[in-house]
DNA sequence: CATGAATGAGTTTTCATTCAT
DNA sequence: AATGAATGAAAACTCATTCAT
């Protein structure tokens, strides 16, 4: 089976070389200047045996799509169990997801903003039960969770609504964070700074905010 | 000065009716498969005619994001001075905001996460000084103001941050509900509510929320 | 007939105005950017009005051309007639023509290098008989005449086919001038002035030339 | 490696076939009504493979001008070593050039009028040095100083220069014999009989001239 | 496995011209 | 006399995709 194994193997890899070549042209020129040709060019292939490999472009994005997704989740995964405080950790939590997003902006917008039924079936986590099936919102719901226990917070039933509302909240400032991309550094971190603390107010039981 | 009266209307009508198609086609396709022939196709013109009522596609596509953007803060002043008390004002605000946003669903997300720096010049609003530049901002300010001064908070130098989070925030929980479409009606008006009653917890002053 | 004479002078005057534009635009931006758009929005009127005036566009840069052809032809017999010695008179009229040509360029080559019969009607010199029905090659073949007469040469028969070929040869150093615009004013003027000189070799009759 | 073979051949049929197309079309209609899609049209193929052949617009046209000029200086060349008298030579060189030029008019005046910076590259001499680095002006610099050595006059520093302008003005002999290219046959010939002995009197030294 | 050739449909934009008013 | 509206044709160029080899 040896053949057969190599010429597996290959295709893996011809697989991977044109994913990862998909992805740097988004990086580097945006989601709308990537073709089939420009990928072509750059692996130094004919643009005809791309479509041995996969479908047509929809698939190649697809793929570049998932992998980008995978790597942000295992970003977070990492952060999930950190010794501190669950104060501590909910911040750590999405101080690191926003960092990590804006380390490859384009592809996270990209990711993100889809509204292909492919991706979403990846990004989507507004749904009832989704702090169960989504691993992301899964840790998020968690240090939610921690957090309030940690502060004699009552727990309530509105756990995984909150984890979806910070996870949105976030998701709106990171888009916006790399969609003003000039404002500067320093007023970056301010506000990344300043959205970090508020997260720990969104995590707070209601009831418990209303007593203020 | 009749039939200038009248020639004059008929451009207006013109232009009208060619910003109104480009809209229906963003709506219906998606920013990126505007072209101007699919304009004037629907229009059962030429594509020359749109030349002649607009210098290019850009002004175009300037005209329909001005439009929907200014429908957008218009939606919003109208709530700004309701008489209720500052606390239901910055909810009447938020869910505002987000049934607007909802309304139009395609052209928000076009207008809100375009990056042309035209468009970018409307939607900006996470710079220093924001909070007096931008009028939607300034009317988010001016309601976390006014609820710390009804909860006795203080009022402290993050105000502008503040409103930017919160408008931040909205944006994204507004782009979730739009790229999730189909959670169910039932689960939207939950987050619509949670995250207006989280949007409070947002405002309230940060030394204030520390000394849970 | 005041009335008609008004309306007569004002049609003249727009004509006038018209062909104005159009040498500007050629003279600013090449033969070939002229448009009859672009001298509508000079004049700010409309581009109809043009055909009010003009057939078309050939009528257009027709009136143009033939313009520039006669300023031309002005200023070379303005020096037809200096007082100097045959020999200067002939050098004078070469330098004369050369420099006017490099005054105005574009509108030389495009009216020297134009194949449409209108224009050649007036550009055309190498015909027999031409020295004596254009004006500009009449002024040449006396000044070979004159040049003769005073270095004692043989008058010979082959006057016109002299000043045709002085005036081919000038022309090609004026294109050549012009084509290659950027070997600096020096050789410019270096070639010129050889030129210059050239040319009183180039009149003198040929047997003469044998003897040498 | 005889399919492969082969298909370098057809390839460069293919490119041979688009550029005698557009050739034809500049002499049938002239460089400025050159397009692509005429010349897709013509060989009955689709506009977008002639991107297939070559970059742009500009590739196409390049290749045309090149081989139009290397045909006209191989034809120069074959002449430039005849056994006769200096004279002779330096006349045959003129006679040569011009009679090739006329053999190919439209494509002649594309090529030597053309002003963009590619084909200005390839006909521009009146740069210093140019009798050095053009092979067509070194032949005609040659002839000059061959010329002069024969008839015994003074050599001179100015022999570059008299090559360039006798090259500038065959070149305006034979543009206006292309212009005006009714005059009839016989004239034709008088006219290039009477320039090439002409030629001879512009090469000979300047001071030895001024002893007549 | 890989390719070169080929295409059709598409893009934005410019232009000369016409015509009713 | 003058205009605005409108058009058809054309321009260069790009792209995703197919197919025979």
């Amino acid at each position: 089976m040896t053949s057969e194994d190599r010429r597996e193997r290959e295709k893996s890899q011809m697989k991977e070389l044109i994913i990862r070549t998909a992805e740097k042209i988004i990086v580097d020129e945006g989601y709308e200047k990537l073709s089939i040709r420009k990928i072509a060019n750059q692996i130094e292939y004919s643009p005809a045996i791309i479509y041995h490999y996969f479908q047509n472009k929809e698939e190649v994005i697809g793929c570049v799509m998932r992998e980008g997704y995978e790597r942000l989740i295992a970003a977070l995964a990492a952060n999930s169990k950190s010794p501190a405080s669950a104060k501590e950790r909910l911040q750590l939590l999405t101080k690191k997801y926003i960092t990590t997003a804006l380390q490859d902006p384009d592809q996270f917008m990209t990711i993100q903003f889809n509204k292909s039924p492919g991706i979403l079936g990846f990004t989507s986590y507004l749904f009832e039960g989704a702090s169960e099936k989504k691993a992301a919102l899964q840790v998020l719901a968690q240090a939610v969770r921690d957090l309030r226990k940690e502060q004699n917070q009552i727990q309530g039933e509105d756990i995984e609504l909150t984890a979806q509302m910070i996870a949105a909240s976030t998701l709106g400032m990171v888009a916006k964070l790399i969609l003003e991309k000039d404002i500067g550094e320093n007023r970056r971190n301010q506000l990344i700074d300043a959205f970090t603390e508020t997260v720990v107010r969104m995590a707070s039981s209601p009831t418990e905010a209303a007593l203020i």
